[in-house]
DNA sequence: CAGTTGCTTGCGTGTTACGTGCAATCGTGC
DNA sequence: GCACGATTGCACGTAACACGCAAGCAACTG
């Protein structure tokens, strides 16, 4: 030990902290960043990579973060019932058409995605992208696009439906008729191939039915957990021509209806 | 490979999944357990840790979980340096100042937040409130009341400032011509007693303008970094009684100004 | 003031998990 | 039937981890 642990007595010696105030600064450091690495955080606190893998143990312990291999995350939100359950139900599927319809997207394009967990895999795979103007009315997307630099991000007005984490209301069709796009991407709660899009509110397909209205091109992005399913009694109808994007978990029972459709497209990924 | 990796032809082997159901599978359980282990997860879809270590790293990259030592976890929401350092600047401070506005805040306030950090601390404050509507145009005050479910909240329309993840714009003053509010809370980037709040873009200056237009009380939020600052060249000039926040670090040199003033009330915390 | 006790730290050692290249196998399309 | 891509198990080298040990530091005691 330590006969090295003072190594330089110097005048440049930074007072060391100790112990408790240490790991304090560390949670808070996790908390605002993120993600911590050990390495880096033994040389900016002068302390051993021991020392702060110690330090680590003792926070995992307490149930304020989380270890990663090198470093450590915020623990924060493990268990987060509410969206997080709910999102997880389909997340390869919803990736998977998120992805297929991010490729549909070109450069230049205008694009109205709405609320929901599958339009939110949508704008991850978005955020690289650049010379795109993104209008949304979902918290999801929002917060995926947050930080995309390349992509101009126009929200929606509106009062937040804090159980879909999205804003609907008389302010946001209010904004949306200022507006036009040359995609729209739709979610849904269920899908009917005669009855449209089924949702908890009419708030909700009234604006559903105003967005899909707004664009050049209409998509409904629906894992087939949604197919033929109406959960609730509120339904938009799809008038215009529409592209369906759903999971090739989709069985031929549930696609028959909408291949029947004259004015339905159906893509299975 | 693995001339064993059929180890056991034997009646009782369970048909095994291929690779992407197994990552659903992976993924789901993530979800819903919030962490899972590598040598479990081995043994349960009876394959090596090698190929669970890879399917990890897929889903890592992918965004839909983070990998601990040994396993992996839900990724919520980890990893926004762009904002959370610069957040850090003076968290103590602004807290404080949130805190102190947020108590100012009574059940049936109608309340307005402007774009910020410091008044997304003070949203921070009224996650547990109810009988509360906030209005706000701010990205941080959003995700901080985005799950309490206690407050309504609604937002602007606008173009996003990536910058200060702040909707401006046209849309962001039609809908505000909508709306009314109790209190009103602004930020700022520099402050001047005479020439008002300066912002880096007219954008910021003209929504702030209309903001303090819109309420019956208006509170400026600023850490007395800001104080007599003056980093750019567009001006919100403040003509109605307003009360300043800011913190006990102020020095009389800056707060004079402020004190000298007819309109304004000065509070320091 | 000296002695003691408890906590903290740096270092060394063995253990564990990680990532990657390679070859065998499976599934799929032609 | 055959060829090609995707997937998997295994082996190996590397990096991070956990633990024990002895030395310092701080605070408390008599």
């Amino acid at each position: 030990m330590g006969g090295a642990m003072r190594q330089e007595a110097g005048a440049e010696e930074r007072r060391r902290l100790r112990a408790g105030d240490r790991r304090e600064l560390i949670a808070r450091m996790i908390q605002t960043d993120g993600t911590v690495v050990v390495e880096e955080l033994a040389r900016s606190l002068e302390v051993t990579p021991s020392t702060i893998r110690r330090d680590l143990a003792l926070l995992t312990e307490q149930g304020a973060i989380a270890r990663t291999y090198g470093g450590a995350m915020s623990a924060g939100h493990t268990a987060e019932p509410t969206l997080g359950q709910r999102s997880g139900l389909a997340v390869a599927e919803k990736d998977r058409i998120g992805r297929w319809a991010a490729a549909r997207i070109v450069p230049g394009d205008t694009v109205i995605l709405d609320a929901g967990t599958t339009t939110g895999r949508l704008a991850h795979h978005l955020r690289a992208r650049g010379d795109l103007t993104v209008i949304t009315c979902g918290l999801t997307a929002l917060r995926e696009l947050a930080e995309a630099d390349g992509v101009e991000l126009i929200t929606l007005a509106g009062t937040l439906r804090h159980v879909s984490q999205g804003f609907v209301g008389p302010l946001a069709e209010l904004t949306l008729s200022r507006l036009t796009a040359d995609k729209v991407f739709l979610g849904a709660d269920g899908l009917d191939a005669r009855l449209g899009i089924c949702e908890a509110s009419l708030q909700q397909t009234s604006l559903k039915e105003m967005m899909a209205d707004r664009g050049k091109e209409v998509y409904v992005l629906a894992d087939s957990s949604k197919l033929g399913q109406s959960p609730f009694t509120a339904w938009a109808p799809l008038d215009r021509p529409w592209t369906l994007v759903t999971d090739s978990g989709a069985t031929d029972d549930q696609l028959g209806p909408f291949r029947a459709l004259p004015d339905a497209e159906v893509i299975t990924v």
